[in-house]
DNA sequence: TGCCAGGCGGGGT
DNA sequence: ACCCCGCATGGC
C-alpha cells in the first residue's frame, strides 16, 4: 500500500473521571453499533476528522490518545471526542421519562451509562441508505462491506494501520465497487450523496447548527436517496439533534402495537412521549431489541424481553464482534467479480 | 418459490 | 395530502 497517511501522536488524555462524573459506561458506548475495524473488546477508533484525518484510541479504561497529521489543532480535536462520546449531555430529563415508559424503562435501567457515539454527517448518511427497505443484518453487511473494499488505511505512531470509514472522494474514484458491496439500487443514492458532498452542496456543519431542525431534514432530504427517514437518522448520528425521530416502518408498527394508535399517528404518540429527545430514544430501542426483525421485535414485546440479549448472532450491541467473520464472504464475492470463474 | 425487509421517488388521484 | 408501484439483494 503505497501513500498510507501518517498519524502522529497529539497527546494523551484520561477521559474516566468526566465518564464517571456524568455516569457514562464506555464499553457500551464504545461497543454499541461498532464495527470490528474500530473496537476489539477493550479498545475503540473514534474518527475526529475524516478528511484532515484525526482519530481518537480510547480505551473502556478512559485513557484515550489524539492521533492526527495535525497536532496544533488538538484542542478541537480533545472537543470532538468529548462532543462525540456525550461526556457533557445531561441525559437526566431522557432517563426520567424513560424510567416511565413501557418500552425503555428496563433498558435505561441496565443502560444508564450509554451514549450515542456520533460519527461523520456523510457516514451517517451511508448508514442510513443502507438502512433502506433492508433488515438490519443486511444493512450491516453492506456497511461493513463499504468499509472493506473503500476503507482509507491510515498508519498511526505506535498502533499500527487503522481503517477510517472512506471519504466521499474514495467512493467517486470508482462508484463501480458499490455493486461488489452488495448495496443494490442504494448504490445510485450512495454515488449522489458523495457527489453533493463533493460539491459542497451540503453546508459545513457550523451552518447546519444554527439551523433549526426542519430546515436541516430539509437539506438533507434534497440529496437524491434520503427521505425523512435517512435525514433524521444522519441528524441523530452525525448532529446529535434528536427532536425528529427517524420513524420506519419497524417503530411505526410498534407504536402502534403498544400505545395503541393508529399507525398514522405513530410519530406523534413518540414525539408526545419523548419530546426532544424522541431520536434518541428510537436508537435506543432498537439496541434494547437486539434489532430484531419486526416480527420478532413485536414477540419480545409480548414477553417483556425489553434489554439486550447478547446472544450469539449479531445486534447492535454485539456487532463488532461477529463483523470479522462475515469478511471472507465479501472477498469471496471480490473474488468472483474479478476473475469471474466456474 | 415467492414474499418481504429500519425507504425512496415518481407516478397517479 | 394521500395511494401505489418498482427497485437490488438476501433470508426464509
Amino acid at each position: 500500500m503505497l501513500n498510507v497517511d501518517m498519524l502522529e501522536l497529539c497527546t494523551e488524555l484520561d477521559i474516566s473521571g468526566m465518564a464517571k462524573s456524568r455516569g457514562v459506561d464506555l464499553y457500551t458506548t464504545l461497543s454499541v453499533y461498532n464495527l470490528h475495524h474500530w473496537f476489539d473488546g477493550y479498545r475503540a477508533v473514534v474518527v475526529l476528522d475524516l478528511y484532515d484525518p484525526a482519530i481518537a484510541i480510547v480505551d473502556i479504561g478512559g485513557r484515550a490518545v489524539i492521533a492526527s497529521s495535525r497536532c496544533s489543532n488538538v484542542d478541537t480535536y480533545i472537543a470532538r471526542l468529548v462532543r462525540a462520546l456525550g461526556l457533557e449531555e445531561d441525559l437526566t430529563e431522557f432517563h426520567s421519562i424513560a424510567l416511565r415508559d413501557v418500552l425503555l424503562s428496563s433498558f435505561v435501567r441496565m443502560w444508564s451509562g450509554w451514549r450515542l457515539r456520533s460519527c461523520d454527517l456523510w457516514w451517517a448518511l451511508v448508514v442510513g441508505v443502507c438502512q433502506q427497505n433492508a433488515s438490519f443484518r443486511q444493512g450491516w453487511s453492506m456497511l461493513l462491506n463499504i468499509v472493506n473494499l473503500y476503507g482509507r488505511r491510515v498508519r498511526v505512531e505506535g498502533f499500527g494501520e487503522v481503517v477510517l470509514p472512506p471519504r466521499p472522494e474514495d467512493i467517486v474514484r470508482d462508484p463501480s465497487k458499490l455493486s461488489i458491496a452488495r448495496v443494490g439500487y442504494r448504490a445510485r443514492a450512495i454515488e449522489s450523496i458523495a457527489r453533493s458532498f463533493l460539491e459542497k452542496l451540503v453546508p459545513p456543519s457550523e451552518a447546519l447548527e444554527r439551523m433549526d431542525s426542519h430546515e436541516v431534514e430539509d437539506v438533507l432530504r434534497s440529496l437524491r436517496g434520503v427521505g425523512s427517514y435517512t435525514a433524521r437518522l444522519a441528524m441523530v448520528l452525525a448532529l446529535r439533534r434528536y427532536e425528529l425521530p427517524p420513524v420506519d416502518r419497524w417503530l411505526r408498527a410498534i407504536v402502534s402495537r403498544v400505545y395503541g394508535v393508529d399507525e398514522r399517528y405513530a410519530e406523534r404518540k413518540w414525539v408526545e412521549i419523548w419530546g426532544r429527545w424522541s431520536g434518541l430514544a428510537a436508537i435506543a430501542l432498537t439496541i434494547a431489541l437486539d434489532a430484531a426483525p419486526l416480527r420478532d421485535a413485536l414477540s419480545r414485546i409480548e414477553r417483556g424481553e425489553l434489554v439486550p440479549k447478547l446472544g450469539n448472532e449479531p445486534s447492535p450491541a454485539t456487532l463488532w464482534r461477529f463483523t470479522q467473520l462475515t469478511t471472507a464472504r465479501t472477498s469471496r464475492a471480490y473474488r468472483q467479480r474479478i476473475s469471474p470463474t466456474s
